[in-house]
RNA sequence: GUGGACGUAGCUCAGCUGGUAGAGCACCCGGUUGUGGUCCGGGAUGUCGCGGGUUCGAGCCCCGUCGUUCACCCCA
């Protein structure tokens, strides 16, 4: 039907302007630590062999069991648009043979993912993640480092309102035999049906409920942490040393419960104060068995991923975003076609040299245009005439102080 | 997937017990021929999410549908 408007498909963010400009800036905070503890960046498909993430992330967890978007491409092979980011960069990096060289290989990545759930605030159906990967290095020192990088990029876009979740998982024995236990414990509580299916699943997930009468049974549970073997106690102690070190600010929390199968040992959540229910900005953790689960050597990988979108409401619910960082150098408003092509040729110089400039096109009366350089937020305005363009000189108005200054245009490079 | 709330100009919203749509902000033009932000004057703008139904008549009532939002669940 013609005219009929097409809406985005449910549950999407976009990000248009002015708001995109402050999703921009949060996303580059979030990246830049990342590229200067020396990650690179990685490039990947959004799209990926079905088997990855059934296999890597787990079939028994949500995501793989309930919100992925997989369907039958052309020639009948399943694909997944990604729910996550560790598998795949754990597959690209077994292709392309980056665990043969030096490790640890310390990968960033950035980019949106699609998980099919009911939409809320904070959570989307696609949603941005910047998130980092160091495989190949067991060392306490680096879940320390990639901790701190994310709590760097938080730090960067001015967030205060947020606390560190820190665990350990240990390893698979330490992991299983306390699940022996916890199971028994769990068989001896009276409980639905949803909640009996849920711990069935996995057990763990009872620490997470919500309802005060499962809370306060649970608080006799047995816990995980007192499970760990001494390597894994050593290796959590020797982390939560280095956070000491760093001054970086964490709670131990035994109950803390993950989505995805792969986590081992050193786990850890970034929840915001001044969010919904959908708090977590940011998680991550050492994944032991995921690379050779996916047919590659055994190594370990400590990793993490940050939610573009929740870090940016959190920041516009602390108040920390402020408006108009981005502004051209020049705005020129030309009066006339001659002028409008000796702008035009202006412009091109000065943005050769790195300057920014805008234009007012279209002719528009000069009040209209001056307001238009106005809303820009430019820092510096000249009108360009006839007389202008005789002269080889303008007035150069800074907005902001509304002083002008006669200029030759062949110098306006250094005035601005 | 389950439950609640909501869906009116670009934005935020008003619209009495059903009678055929409004405000503020934003936008455009002007306030003597070429310099913005304030002020004053003027102007444009809506298939009242979409589709049915009830009614002489529906933005207001009923049903469905799509979407948003909050919680559960789950997680970034």
């Amino acid at each position: 039907m013609a005219g009929q408007k097409i809406q985005a498909p449910k549950g999407v963010s976009e990000y248009v302007p002015p708001r995109s400009a402050a999703f921009e800036f949060v996303r580059e905070c979030l990246i830049e630590p990342a590229r200067k503890a020396g990650y690179q960046l990685i490039e990947l498909p959004v799209f990926e062999d079905t088997e990855l993430f059934t296999r890597g992330v787990g079939e028994s967890t949500d995501v793989v069991s309930k919100e992925m978007y997989t369907f039958q491409d052309r020639g009948d092979r399943s694909i997944t648009l990604r729910p996550e980011g560790t598998a795949g960069v754990m597959r690209a990096v077994i292709e392309h043979g980056l665990d043969r060289g030096q490790l640890p290989a310390k990968l960033w990545y950035s980019g949106q993912f699609f998980r099919a759930e009911r939409p809320q605030a904070g959570r989307y159906r696609q949603f941005y993640q910047v998130g980092i990967e160091a495989i190949g290095l067991d060392d306490a020192a680096i879940d320390a480092e990639v901790i701190a990088i994310a709590d760097a990029g938080f730090k960067a876009i001015g967030l205060s309102k947020y606390r560190l979740e820190i665990t350990s998982l240990g390893d698979a024995q330490s992991r299983a035999d306390h699940r022996v236990d916890l199971v028994k414990f769990i068989a001896g509580m009276k409980l639905d049906e949803a909640t009996s299916a849920r711990a069935a699943l996995n057990p763990l997930r009872l620490f997470d409920d919500k309802r005060p009468e499962i809370k306060d049974a649970m608080a006799k549970a047995p816990l995980l942490i007192d499970y760990l073997n001494e390597s894994s106690r050593s290796h959590f102690e020797q982390v939560t040393r280095y956070l000491d070190v760093l001054g970086i600010a964490y709670i131990l929390n035994p109950h803390m419960v993950r989505g995805l199968d792969y986590y081992t040992g050193t786990t850890f959540e970034f929840v915001h104060e001044l969010l919904g229910a959908q708090s977590g900005i940011g998680g991550g953790g050492r994944y032991d068995g995921l690379m050779a689960e996916l047919g590659g050597q055994s190594l370990s990988g400590i990793g993490f991923g940050l939610g573009v979108d929740r870090a940016l409401l959190a920041a516009e619910a602390e108040g920390v975003i402020n408006e108009n960082s981005f502004v051209s150098d020049l705005f020129i408003i030309p009066l006339g076609d001659a002028a409008k092509e000796m702008a035009m040729k202006i412009a091109g110089e000065l943005r050769a040299v790195g300057k920014s400039v805008e234009i007012a096109f279209g002719d528009r009366a000069l009040k209209g245009a001056m307001k238009g350089a106005d809303k820009s937020g430019a820092r510096y305005v000249i009108v360009l005439g006839d007389s202008e363009i005789s002269s080889a000189t303008v007035e150069l108005k800074e907005m902001k102080t509304g002083a002008t200054s006669s200029v030759k245009i062949a110098s306006l490079i250094k005035a601005i």
